[in-house]
DNA sequence: CGCGCCCTTGAATTAAGTCAACTGATGTGG
DNA sequence: CCACATCAGTTGACTTAATTCAAGGGCGCG
């Protein structure tokens, strides 16, 4: 995409570092280059709860583009690697190449469906599908984007944060992942993510890709 | 916007009737013109997840612009009109006017925003609190688009499907909504919903209509 | 009248949350 | 190098919120 042609100003984020605070007007958006952005919701009692998870390629804040005050947060998952393009130059780049403009558009409606995605996995099923469910997401999009090595990825993330995702207490996603473990399903250690089986994690999880709506699957 | 002067044909739905399905490539986009629609997604095992409810003036399935097959379905709750417009007409109208394009692009983002707050209300609040924001960003927006009546809108949907909106049994949503009758925070009955102490709803359902970003507020 | 649908309520059960103690790594300073 | 502090993960006992199950009530409609 001509996007890498823009001039933009990259950036090292450490790890739990926020990128965009709720209540900011920022000029610019984000492209991540390496590592793993996270978008949360700040509640009023302190809490947080993590919405997406945002991999190298990805737009984590293209709503900014076309919304002035941001109604949530963007921090990094682990070490972080940030590309900002000015929106003025974005827009310019939407005029001149309307393609461009459609393609990006036809990304935030994605993320718009791994949102919904979430509602139903947040609210439909029990603590350990809501971790298989998530684990194949994280790791099919790892692997779409060439990510995975053999049946692990990366995924620089604490158990707490699990919780905040899932909207589940730090007991229960210790529990769910020892239940996935035991059943041989998968793996989570220390920040690295192993399938052991991937069609008996996807079906815990009631995983269908067709959300994801990927135009080359990685399976 | 000059979307009203393009063809379209408005048809009726009756409640419940799907207005798409999941799987479908739909060639039309839908504007709600009176009643409510609502997306939802169908599970394996049968039950329902809705994700989001579109008053008139809505377009609930503008995602099908740019990604062809549907990951989730459309529905009416309660009698309503919407208006088909054709895709081809719409591209055409977006390559013209492209402020009408983002315009629409930006409605679209506001639907993730709405997305991801159900996220955090489904995942990290309580039945009564679920509740309460379910219904104060409803009346709100019914409000901003003059369809309240003194304290009071329509809302006819069944308690069933307000556990399948926020991940509750019906029992829970009986006694939810016998709690906000209780407290005298807001009287939900027969299709209709009235706000008793508005304050006091917003509150317990820590509603802060931010992440709507309307640019006139009703109240 | 009687049937079906939706709402209501109560009692029993279960999943998840809370609380607290303990482990095991990692790291720091004496 | 060891003593100690720290932090993330683990586990168990208890509590609570929500689910499930079951029975009953109101109401519209044929």
């Amino acid at each position: 995409m001509e996007i890498r042609r823009l001039p933009c100003s990259v950036r090292e984020l450490d790890s739990h570092e926020d990128f965009i605070r709720q209540g900011d007007r920022p000029k610019v958006s984000a492209i991540v280059v390496e590592g793993m952005l996270a978008r949360y919701h700040l509640l009023p009692n302190g809490a947080r709860q993590y919405l997406s998870f945002h991999l190298a390629g990805d737009m984590p804040d293209s709503q900014c583009l076309f919304i002035e005050v941001m109604d949530h947060a963007v921090c990094a998952i682990g070490k972080a690697f940030v590309a900002s393009v000015p929106h003025r130059d974005l827009m310019k780049l939407f005029d001149s190449r309307p393609k461009v403009g459609a393609a990006i558009w036809r990304e935030t409606l994605i993320d718009a469906a791994i949102f919904r995605e979430a509602i139903t996995n947040n609210s439909a099923r029990s603590a350990p599908a809501r971790m298989a469910h998530l684990f194949c997401e994280l790791f099919y999009r790892s692997r779409a984007s060439g990510l995975t090595r053999d049946d692990t990825c990366i995924l620089p993330i604490g158990l707490n944060q699990l919780g905040e995702a899932l909207g589940l207490s730090l007991a229960t996603v210790n529990r769910a992942l020892a239940n996935l473990r035991d059943t041989d399903l998968a793996d989570f250690k220390s920040g690295s993510l192993t399938i052991r089986n991937w069609a008996g994690l996807a079906d815990c999880g009631e995983f269908n890709p067709r959300y994801l709506h990927l135009r080359r699957e990685p399976f």
